[in-house]
Parts: C-alpha cells; sequence; structure tokens
DNA sequence: TATTTTATTGTACATTCGTACAATAGTCAA
DNA sequence: TTGACTATTGTACGAATGTACAATAAAATA
C-alpha cells in the first residue's frame, strides 16, 4: 500500500489540549487521524493505547477519548518557605480547574480590572484583577464593590456601631460613612495579579 | 402510554455544566435523557431546541452537545475606579477560562502557597498563592523562586554590576548576594488570593 | 546481512448516536 | 367544555463511531 514516512506523532499532548480547548470535547478517532495526519483512524487506535499509559488520554464508556491526567490543569503544591516542596506531598487540587477553584458562583460573578491605590495597603494593587461575586450579603471585613457619590470604588465593608462604613486601605483615602441608601456590587472573593 | 408528571428541567445549565466538568465531555441525548428522569431521547432534543437559544448548548458537526456560551466560564469586565462598566464594554476574555488566560506553559506550571511575609511590599502576602513557570528564565525585576542556603525563597531577580542579586520586598529582610551557584526553581508569573 | 520490533494502512462490523415522525397526555385560557 | 399549546413517549433509520483482524513497510538490532 502507499505509505507516508513514519512519523511517532508529536508534541500529542499540546495538540490534544489544543483541540479540547479549542472545540470544548475531544476528538473522535477519526478526527485525532487527521490532526496527525493518519490516513487510517486505526493508527490512532494503536496510539491510544500507549497514551493511556502516559496519562495523556483516557477512554470513556464507548471508547471515545476523555483528557486524561497529563492534559488535567494545574497542580497546587505545598508552601514557598516551608522548604521547596516535593511531588510527592502535593495538595490534591490536581484535578480541579483554577476556574471552579476561584468562581463559585458563575452566573453571579464577574471580573474587573483594579485602576485606583485605594487598596495597596491591603495588598491589591493598581493594574491586579478582582473576581467579584454579586450575590453574596457583605459581611463586616469584606471588601466589596460600592457606589460612592455616583462612583463605584472597592472598599472594606465595616461597621461602627450600627452603621456601615467604608475603609479604604490606604492612609491617604478618607472613611466613608454613607447617608443614605449604599449601593453594594458585589463582594470581592479573590484577587489576581498577572505578570508579564 | 405511561406517562410521568410534566417537569420542564430545572437549573439545566447548573446541571449540565456539573456533568461537563465531572466528565470532561457533554451527554449524549440519551445520558441527558437519564440525568433529567425522561424516558425518551427525543425530550432531550425537544429541550435542546430552545437551549440553543438560550445559549445553554450548541450543536457540533454531528449534532452532538457542546457547551454554549452560557456554561461559558468568567467574564473580564472594565475597571474599578473609572465607574461601574456597562455590560457592553465589555473586554472580550469571556470565552477564556481562567487556567488559559493565567497558565501559559502547563507543563512547566505549577503553584505554591506563600507562607513568608518576605514580599509583602510588592504586595504578596502570607496565604496567597503564586503561579511558577519553570521553564522561563528570569529577568531583571522578575520574581523569582530560588534557593538559599539549602532553603527556597520568593525574591526580585536583579543585577548589581555583573551579579545577580535577590531582593526582598520587605524592609526588614536583607538582600542576598549569592556566593556560589544560584538554583532557580522558576519566575512567579501570576498571585491569587482567595478570600473566604 | 538477516531478523525482530515498531509504525502505518485498509477493511469490515457491531454499537451508539442524533433525529424525523407520529401519537398523546397535561396545562391553560377562553 | 372546548380548543390550542406545551411537554413527553416510543419507534425506526441512516450516519458516525471504536475496534478486531490482517497485511506490510520502515527502522532498529543483531
Amino acid at each position: 500500500m502507499g505509505r507516508k514516512k513514519r512519523q511517532k506523532p508529536r508534541n500529542a499532548s499540546t495538540e490534544l489540549r489544543r483541540f479540547y480547548t479549542e472545540h470544548q470535547r475531544m476528538p473522535s478517532y477519526r478526527e485525532a487521524a487527521t490532526l496527525f495526519r493518519y490516513r487510517s483512524p486505526n493508527a490512532i487506535t494503536y496510539w491510544v493505547n500507549r497514551w493511556t499509559t502516559t496519562g495523556i488520554v483516557r477512554r470513556d464508556r464507548t471508547g471515545r477519548l476523555l483528557p486524561g491526567p497529563a492534559l488535567a490543569p494545574i497542580r497546587l503544591l505545598g508552601n514557598v518557605q516551608a522548604g521547596f516542596p516535593s511531588p510527592a506531598e502535593e495538595e490534591h487540587i490536581d484535578t480541579l480547574s483554577l476556574d471552579d477553584w476561584l468562581v463559585g458562583n458563575r452566573e453571579a460573578s464577574f471580573m474587573l480590572k483594579v485602576s485606583g491605590d485605594s487598596m495597596v495597603d491591603a495588598g491589591i494593587q493598581p493594574g491586579d484583577y478582582v473576581l467579584i461575586d454579586r450575590g453574596r450579603t457583605p459581611k463586616k471585613g469584606d471588601i466589596v464593590i460600592a457606589e460612592v457619590d455616583n462612583e463605584w470604588t472597592m472598599k472594606f465593608f465595616e461597621k461602627r456601631g450600627n452603621r456601615i462604613v467604608l475603609r479604604a486601605a490606604n492612609r491617604r483615602y478618607p472613611t466613608i460613612v454613607p447617608h443614605q441608601e449604599l449601593k453594594i456590587a458585589g463582594v470581592v472573593t479573590s484577587v489576581i495579579r498577572k505578570y508579564k
């Protein structure tokens, strides 16, 4: 039969991950054959057998492909200062995606980029991103997105006696005691800083 | 025919998202029928038709289910201080997952929980998580995980003349000039803080 | 060189899949 | 009560899928 030079699929994990994130599913054997330039879907059967041993893919009930552990998201290891962690003592957030880990209530969540310096003393800097949960009712000490004088800002939600006050985590900003009704857009559930 | 009380599937998005994150694929029509307690896969065909209009699901080439925009991850909106953003002016990280956004090089990445206070002046606090890229070569100004005196710490990577120095972002810690060879585990690519 | 191992192709088949079609019961408003 | 609309069930069919089997070329090894 006509036959191409042998190849052995290069960076299978990368290609498969790309397909998975692009299509939100794993390829069929025939699609994978196309992807890796094979003429027969059976070439994929051949490779799937070793990919399962290396954890790149798994099979579901009907034999279809699923992403294996090696395609899975980020691992959470131990602490920085407590000495460098050995892979043995990994915490097991392994299987969880950052999305699931950070976003509890998807429908009610959104993200903002921080541009002021009113929260620097709380370690939130301009350029950071904050995840907001719209649905949550703020507790004392929470960081909230609130409307003050027709402007939305990020402040600590606190109480003085029975009154609610909004405190900035920057000595240069005053604490605000809202007169009338107070609009709160949501509670900050996490902060993300991304270095280039 | 025997028939159950009418139901109209409740929180379809939640159920479907649960299935998708658990199985890493969308259900077949028959599986979805089981999931929502229907006796006929055709009940799902019926509902898929309206789920596609509300963006909960999409169909692929062969009619199989894919997660729709409404099942998709977090949206990135505008800036905090620049006034509260209208949904119109969303940046379009919509379709991107936090994982993809934060983790460039999956194989070479891992996560650490910060336990020291050596970087507080850079806004990295004890309890924060840092994502590390093993593969990247550190540039001046990067935050790195380095081995100093048989202990791993997080420091700014800088240069004095031709020498590499490791500087803490906390006035109480000294700057370190490594004598011999310097082991660097990776470069910090992002910081994540999670409030309870 | 000869031999073994590894990689690729093609075909065929049972299984699973989505969906078209038809029937009918539940719900609601007039 | 009647009629219109909505929701559910069952069946059947063509298309797509994973895989078993067999053949064989390419590369590695002796």
